[in-house]
DNA sequence: CCATTTGACCATCTTTGACTATTATAATAC
DNA sequence: GTATTATAATAGTCAAAGATGGTCAAATGG
């Protein structure tokens, strides 16, 4: 029997053929398997991760739903996870400075997303009393990149 | 199937588009969707809020009404200076993600931009062990809208 | 042993309803 | 006619119920 994760991830990503995002209802599709709900967290986390290109976003309550939102970048596939090894759990100001300058250079942000970036990563957005401040920025940091290319990605489909 | 208070936004917006402010009667409008009059509160507290830019007034008895006003800006480093002391050095999530859709509302900044904002202020940029996440996001948050106001500055004087 | 599956418990967002507060208007008292 | 008192017409508040999705650890299966 294939695997119902296997299955799950395949329905999905017929759901998703054609275009680059789904919204599901977490409780609707695991009815549909005849599954528990939390199945369907399983399939998101080992088949549709950030690692496989993909962001999940979500919202609970009434009217809640799972978007799966894929990042396939043309030319540039991979050079996100790139950055984030780079970045690893702690990073310095220089480092995020230079990964900034060379996203604008390749026009992959412009120049007021780029001082954005350097906003948050900078020195003064992190003069708190509390150590490991290459820890927190790496946090925050990371989140932006991720933004970045998932902008693209919606960029490139259509534009709300 | 859209959710009752986003329709309930949707159709507060469409009478506002074009002017600053709107008058309704709470019980009329709750019979037109149907539903519990205390909806409407709920719908303003959620989405008209002086976060979000705007300011409800209302009477009750005979005659009542809600009047919805959509705040008049002061100039801009005015605003700034409102938008940062409304931050302080302490401020939640939700703060955040309504301050950052009344600019986007008011064309100050871009959805893109939009989004960089809310990553840096979500919970996700901050899953952190460290305590005072809120004291964290004022610091990063501050940092980003000072550069925000700046990058406006900069493109009324020339476009790079 | 490792991947999968489930279930109990948690978090968040929305909707409703009972109760309260305020204002205008009508009725009554003087 | 004016002051006082009901009554009706609104709106506000708050807590409970409903509707989703998330997490994590135990159970299961290959």
């Amino acid at each position: 029997m294939a695997q119902l994760s296997d299955s799950i991830e395949q329905f999905i990503k017929e759901l998703m053929s054609g275009g680059t995002q789904v919204d599901l209802r977490r409780n609707e599709l695991a009815q549909h398997f005849g599954c528990a709900p939390s199945q369907i967290n399983y399939v998101l986390a080992t088949r549709f991760s950030l690692d496989h290109g993909y962001i999940i976003e979500s919202r609970r309550g009434g009217g809640g739903y799972v978007r799966i939102v894929r990042m396939q970048l043309p030319s540039s596939s991979g050079f996100l996870d790139v950055l984030l090894e780079r970045i690893g759990n702690s990073v310095d100001e220089e480092t995020c400075m230079a990964i900034t300058s060379n996203l604008l250079e390749r026009n992959m942000i412009t120049g007021r997303e780029a001082k954005l970036l350097q906003a948050a990563a900078s020195k003064n957005a992190l003069a708190l009393p509390i150590s490991a401040k290459n820890v927190l920025r790496a946090a925050v940091f990371r989140n932006l990149l991720i933004q970045v290319f998932k902008n693209m990605e919606e960029e490139k489909g259509d534009d709300v």
